[in-house]
RNA sequence: GUCCCCAUCGUCUAGAGGCCUAGGACAUCACCCUUUCAAGGUGGCGACACGGGUUCGAAUCCCGUUGGGGACGCCA
């Protein structure tokens, strides 16, 4: 037997992230075995449903690498088959109308829970033979009404459920659309979909589900249903804890094999490893062996994975997605350094491509302005000019311009300042960048070049010549 | 409230009755390294929710309590 799963996201909102590790559990499953993998977008509620939340979702799915065999197919456009066999469950006495307006249910269920009981459809119109004038009905399933539905979750277990605490649920609404309860068992049923994977939030439709494919006459799926993710104060995860749009990490810089590792991770375990690519991940996966308890989101875990991929990445194949983030900033490289290069001395340093882009706008643009603070502590020494004029000279003068000859210079200029290396690297620092914190300072200005990194220390000359006299004027003013 | 599910460091987890003085990772703290920031190295702090059983022996099995989550829609 062919194993297919499917991933099947409604289109009221982007990819939630937990929806993510379903979709990636689902696709783990079916490429262990070898099977299909299909993408449908349950979309009967056309109140709620909008094709920019499907592209989205698509988009995310085609960013996080999990390619569907099947699909994007969409329920909306399966209604005469939903309604075919609505007819024959109607036909078989399986379904029936129900008159009962929502007001009429709502005081229904008021009444019982004030009698402590569970609300639920309590069956009014099961022998109703004839229509309300006036009131469009819906129809409902005729649940079996005692005995219980048992079946194996394959990762929770076995799950028993009585009927009498299933109702009999709306099939199709009053306006004619059919609901996800029915397109769901059609569609896989249709679909000869095997293993049905999907967050814990459905375990109470499984049982409900089987006993309309029992009425269908056809064999349920297996199913296994994974735990919700939560956030830290342990509630459901949502934005107060963390971007729960799977595209926003996108755009904050994550890799996608670093939110694809972490969210495995969150739910699944193999011994001490921590690290997975995909292909390792569908190596070993078994339904069996995801958690049954709901995880905590923790994001300086994912952070700290996506630092990891970051660092062992080639910047090659990093370079294009640097460029994306310094474009978003308005910066857009002509000039010197290669992109590859930035890359490999600020991989180390930057846990997300953004940080990256932020720590490196200054390789492509000169200093706006100084930090102030590190100006007074750098820049306002007596010493501060003839140093760096000094090296502005040493750097000019420098037969080969290399990153160890640059080093050489600094090291020169340490001794015969005698200052510390950190005293020389920092207000070259500034110099170059307007703060104090960059690579490594000799690779910093072999990187920027050599006319580059001259005329930011001439400028920076400039800026305290200006201070000098600006700071007494400003003295005397005060 | 009713039904279903779950329960090891702050967080993710290892753990299938003796290998557990409960292991790893993130976070955190200290130190080392150091040209800033990082990275790296070394070490520290830190958990079996509680109560009963079963057993020679329980984090591991059973029951209960407590706590958490899910569901109870003409949403999916």
């Amino acid at each position: 037997m062919t194993v297919v799963t499917r991933f099947a996201p409604s289109p009221t909102g982007p990819l939630h992230i937990g929806g993510a590790r379903t979709a990636l559990y689902a696709w783990l499953y079916a490429k262990r075995h070898g099977g299909q993998f299909i993408l449908r977008f349950e979309d009967t509620d056309r109140e709620r449903s909008a094709e920019t939340y499907a592209r989205s979702i698509l988009e995310s799915m085609a960013w996080l690498g999990l390619h569907h065999h099947q699909g994007p197919l969409y329920q909306s456009q399966r209604m005469p088959r939903y309604h075919q066999v609505v007819q024959q469950l109607m036909a078989a006495g399986l379904a029936y109308h129900c008159y009962c307006t929502p007001q009429e249910l709502d005081e229904m269920r008021a009444a019982q829970r004030q009698r402590s009981e569970k609300p639920r459809y309590d069956g009014r119109c099961r022998q109703r033979t004839a229509p309300r004038p006036g009131v469009p009905p819906v129809v409902r399933f005729r649940n079996p009404p005692d005995g219980e539905v048992v079946f194996d979750d394959l990762t929770k277990g076995t799950i028993v459920v009585a009927n009498t605490e299933l109702d009999d649920l709306i099939l199709v609404r009053s306006d004619g659309q059919p609901t996800y309860n029915l397109c769901v068992v059609v569609d896989d049923l249709d679909m000869g979909v095997t293993h049905v994977i999907r967050g814990e939030d459905h375990v109470i439709n499984t049982p409900r589900q089987i006993n309309l494919f029992a009425a269908l006459g056809a064999h349920p799926p297996r199913f296994a249903h994974v735990p919700l993710i939560m956030g830290a104060d342990g509630k459901p995860l949502s934005k107060r804890h963390a971007a729960v749009d799977t595209l926003a990490y996108r755009e904050q810089g994550y890799l996608p094999q670093a939110l694809l590792n972490y969210l495995f991770l969150l739910g699944y375990s193999v011994g001490d490893q921590e690290r997975f690519t995909l292909q390792e991940m569908a190596d070993v996966f078994d339904l069996a062996r995801v958690h049954r308890s709901s995880a905590v989101f923790d994001p300086k875990k994912l952070l700290w994975l996506n630092h990891q991929y970051i660092k062992e990445s080639s910047p090659d194949l990093l370079a294009p997605l640097l460029l994306e983030h310094l474009a978003q900033r308005g910066c857009v490289p002509s000039a010197a350094p290669p992109l590859p290069a930035v890359v490999s001395i600020q991989q180390e340093r930057c846990k997300t491509l953004a940080e990256m882009a932020d720590k490196s706008l200054f390789f492509y643009a000169p200093p706006a302005g100084y930090a102030p603070k590190a100006t007074e502590r750098y820049f306002l020494q007596p010493h501060a000019a003839r140093l760096l004029a000094a090296m502005s000279q040493q750097l000019a003068e420098l037969g080969e311009w290399s990153q160890p000859e640059i080093a050489r210079a600094i090291h020169q200029a340490a001794t015969s300042f005698q200052l510390t290396l950190a005293d020389v690297a920092q207000p070259l620092r500034l110099a170059l960048s307007g703060d104090t914190v960059s690579p490594p300072i000799d690779a910093t200005i072999y990187w920027l070049g050599r006319d580059e990194a001259l005329q930011r220390l001439n400028a920076a000359l400039v800026f305290l010549q200006s201070q000098a006299g600006g700071s007494a004027a400003r003295s005397t003013a005060c």
